[in-house]
DNA sequence: CATGGCTTATATGTATACATATAGCAACTA
DNA sequence: TAGTTGCTATATGTATACATATAAGCCATG
């Protein structure tokens, strides 16, 4: 039997992830117990959960709100998952299976499929796709651990509405050199391209919520 | 008024540490109970951040224990601390104003007068003072907040006892040439130095945890 | 003697009751 | 009128009571 606060977290996540519950907004525990029917003891164990994964911040007999990140912290974030990024993608390269090849290739192609039917929510489902086999080519358990709390903290983010036009072509091309690196074993290059793919990804956010600000 | 989850949060660390709990050790919420002078409530609280801090594991119905490390678990940890560390000291060395170039040379003075005194408990501490001050020098919150969890993640094996004989003074050199490359501002550099540093440091210890199994 | 099912003990998971600190509002004073 | 002080309401922090699942021990049965 799987406990309320676990499934309380993924509910609570998703009211953030969907928009319901945006940054700065004021958590309450009598309100959450009244709604999703359970005690304030899981409701106050879910919300421990979340500060310590990022999404929530506290104050001593303040409550819990939907953190707010500035854009320099936004930027602080991008950087890190690029540094990583790169690092799977170096790890990858250097022990590669033939399994994991074909994982990569894969997800290649579901973003290929994606972008050729100019779908960028089902772009943005394939791109998880080929990143991660990737992370699984790694092989670095801590890794893979980082980079999702890392992705999950990103996602808060998908619903602002920038501009994607022109970019899931680019995207595929970066893509597709970034899997040449990795399948021609060349660790360095592959680091260097999935680093400056993410950050890419990553450099108009910070500019768009400073300009929500 | 600090809340006694916070408080028994250190306290549980600090008796990790220690060595008095000791990875496998179960975490009986009663005994804790009576033992810290508080209800299970802020214990429970406690527990739960520390899982989410990877210090301990939980299953359903079956409490907490401190978290066990296979040697190929630590190894990855310390793959990506590495990795971190090599990415701070290239952030330093991009970004380096006088006063982050000051402490990092205090703390590479620091570290020699430990060395010289042939003190290791000294030497840990010094240190801790020359990477933090790298860190901070990088100026990236969120990468700062990682490497203290990876530190105090890699903190709880200190106490296993390993041959540091020689180890001291060849850390020093490596500290000078880390800190020349930052102060050259050469990141490339700085980075891949930081990296084989860290790795150095860590290779030791999966082989030694694989002897103790 | 071994095995299987039932009973019971115990520890976790959840709910509720109680304590206390903070904030908001009102009344009083300068 | 502005500011301050005290009361009160409310939400957080903590303790305790209750529910339930797991596991161990014991008895019965083959």
């Amino acid at each position: 039997m799987p406990r309320a606060s676990d499934r309380l977290i993924e509910q609570i996540k998703n009211e953030i992830f969907s928009g319901l519950l945006k940054p700065g907004d004021q958590l309450e525990e009598a309100e959450l117990s009244k709604r999703f029917g359970v005690s304030r003891t899981p409701i106050r164990e879910a919300i421990r959960s979340m500060v310590d994964g990022g999404f929530l911040e506290t104050r001593p007999r303040k409550g819990a709100m939907v953190r707010v990140l500035t854009a320099k912290e936004l930027n602080d974030l991008f950087e890190v998952a690029a540094e990583l990024e790169g690092m799977a993608a170096r790890l990858a390269s250097e022990s590669l299976t033939l399994s994991h090849k074909k994982s990569i290739q894969e997800g290649l192609q579901q973003c290929k499929d994606a972008a050729a039917k100019e779908d960028p929510t089902a772009y943005a489902a394939a791109n998880l796709v080929f990143h991660a086999a990737i992370h699984r080519a790694a092989g670095n358990e801590w890794l893979i651990d980082q980079l999702e709390r890392l992705q999950a903290r990103i996602n808060v983010y998908r619903l602002l509405p920038y501009e994607v036009v022109g970019r899931l072509e680019k995207s595929v091309e970066e893509h597709e050199q970034i899997a040449d690196a990795i399948f021609n074993k060349d660790g360095a290059t592959a680091n260097t391209l999935m680093r400056d793919h993410i950050m890419l990804q990553g450099a108009r956010l910070p500019s768009l919520l400073k300009a929500l600000e």
